[in-house]
DNA sequence: ATATTTGGTTTATTTTATAAACTATTTTAT
DNA sequence: ATAAAATAGTTTATAAAATAAACCAAATAT
């Protein structure tokens, strides 16, 4: 039977997202934007939402005066990530 | 590298209705509708979707005066959807 | 007869994704 | 030194998508 697609993660640039940050410790908003080609403005949106989901943890500093945004899964990110993946399998055996 | 991810496919239930579609020579409107648990309205919308796309055949007749919608799929179909599975596991692994 | 269900489609509404515009700082070029 | 462009973002507006609500015609049940 087919699984729910948690609408959160079934997102082109949040999974890319995801997808990076389960590979590595932390990555900054400049190393996302390269990896994942997006804009600026859709990547800024969509780190927020997966902060508010609790899935990333952000963490907003400066380097000098230049701001400097890191961000790295949380479990219960890597939870969701997973669960995702399982449910995908239901539909791409 | 992250590949890019066919936005027609790429949607909870034109996902559904390619993966049921997959794996059976045809497959009418209700059994789409009860496999899947989307509205009537909904699943209209994205059958019409993937057949303009040509991804699936659709077929409307009557059985007796009540409409009847069969669907299958297209080699085109098939082959995106093969192609999307594969780009999907540039993002799940 | 009339109310309900079936098998849909069309249209309207909500949600989502994306792009465009903006801020502040820093670098580069003139 | 100053103007122009680039960096690192955020906020707001717009386009696109998903979904739901309203509708139609036929069939069935009350």
């Amino acid at each position: 039977m087919l699984r729910e697609l948690n609408p959160l993660l079934h997102s082109e640039l949040r999974l890319a997202v995801m997808s990076i940050l389960i590979g590595v410790e932390s990555a900054d908003f400049v190393f996302l934007r390269k990896q994942t080609g997006a804009t600026a403005g859709n990547l800024s949106v969509q780190i927020d939402k997966l902060q508010r989901a609790g899935y990333i943890e952000v963490e907003k500093s400066f380097r000098g005066k230049m701001p400097c945004t890191v961000c790295r899964m949380t479990d219960t990110g890597r939870e969701a990530f997973a669960e995702y993946v399982d449910a995908l399998k239901s539909y791409i055996g």
